[in-house]
DNA sequence: CGCTCTGTTGAAGAGGCTCAATATGGGTGG
DNA sequence: CCACCCATATTGAGCCTCTTCAACAGAGCG
């Protein structure tokens, strides 16, 4: 079952202690021995609160997975200022665009807790890619689900106003009793939904008064009119 | 040798009559007698000047890839308005996200001049992939090298304003001779860098008088001083 | 040759950013 | 366990970029 977002865990149920292979999508479908298998390429590393997983412009030839922690994925711009692009939460992965096409990453990978991550070398990969296609059929899925998300926010961000791009991501992230759980400082949310975490700050204060939210805690909100939201 | 952007031809050399396969970056590794197993299961299709190819919300099986002509790939956002997500020539295909997550477009694909578009329906490419892994990996690099792509372009939306936009766009499209061909009408480059046409008329004239670059035609630019466009 | 779509230019207004001051609260060390 | 502290969050005011509406010019096409 895909997530249909990305900046929420997707309830992967990582075991403290077990290696990441049997728990993450792209390889939970394959036998046991199969999983065996990869786990033997496997490489652990751990990262504390803050620590910086790559940064932009560095090599590197290893996909990342999340085994446990939270991890942040940002870039700068061509003028220096920084942009959220996605959370990873255990079983998610990352380190791609340095697997298959180019060399050096372009975006920038933080452990906002403290972070343990699987390793697998790009060879390693490429040799079971093609010696397990199935699991390439799973990757590609999870590119092509990627694509969509980041080219519907890009769609956001040139047609719709700010206040419509909050309504929208709360609508989202809504949960089935109405309750919005931010996945994130409002300061990240803010270089999430390209505005600045003021202008957060005060249209939260509007939808509040205007009766569609209401703030239960710092990161907890009830969505009161779901209807009146959307049409922002 | 992969585009590293995607609105302007790649220059696959498309022959006229012969089948796409052979000419697509995703296959024309394979030996000549696996082309010939795949271009069995392709079908052809063609599309006259504004035709569309598909719709959001319709389902789809199938990948198209471009033989000849050249087609807008486009969404429209919750509250109606068109963004221009890429345009696709020869050799170039689309399709993928009906294939790989979901069942349902996402976007919109408009024939923009007369077009020729390759079918490879979804349980076909499916079993190619398993047979043929390697094809697989040249979709992987495929997807991520257009992930980065819209990344870098959703980093910029938010965090550059309109003229650097219009800067960074015309050192990227600029060839050898310092000369800019647009890749599409003022209207498209406006919806594509998430403005107005008014304003692209408007920051065109400025970087004119600037002595940054001057219009030879409609659709020819010369780039005068590229290091101060980069400084814009 | 005219019609329509695209592009240009002008003016006004709005939305959101920045800077600055203040409030809050979670984490840490005592 | 409490108090402190610093990052995060809020609120206010002014400004600036860009959008929008409108009028007009130009180009491509039938």
């Amino acid at each position: 079952m895909p997530c249909h977002h990305h900046l929420t865990s997707c309830e992967h149920e990582v075991g403290s202690h077990r290696s990441c292979v049997s728990l993450v999508p792209i390889f939970n479908h394959l036998e046991a021995e199969q999983m065996d298998e990869i786990m033997e390429t496997v490489q652990a590393m751990s990262y504390k609160k803050g620590e910086i997983i790559y940064r932009a412009d560095e090599p590197s030839d290893a996909l990342y997975i999340i085994n446990k922690g939270k991890v942040r994925i940002y870039r700068l711009s061509e003028t220096g200022k920084e942009q959220l692009v996605r959370m990873l939460n255990p079983g998610d992965f990352t380190g791609e665009h340095a697997l298959f096409s180019k060399s050096l990453h372009e975006s920038y990978a933080e452990a906002i807790m403290d972070t343990s991550i699987c390793f697998i070398r790009g060879s390693d990969l490429q040799a079971f890619l093609l010696k397990y296609p199935t699991i390439s059929l799973k990757i590609l899925a999870e590119f092509s689900a990627r694509l969509e998300q980041v080219e519907r926010q890009t769609t956001r961000f040139t047609t719709e106003k700010v206040e419509t791009r909050i309504a929208l991501f709360l609508v989202e992230y809504m949960d089935n009793k109405n309750i919005v759980e931010l996945p994130m400082s409002k300061k990240d949310l803010a270089s999430y939904l390209g505005t600045s975490p003021e202008t957060i700050s005060r249209k939260f204060a509007d939808l509040e008064v205007g009766g569609y939210m209401k703030r239960k805690s710092n990161k907890r909100i009830e969505i009161l009119d779901l209807d009146g939201l959307l049409l922002v």
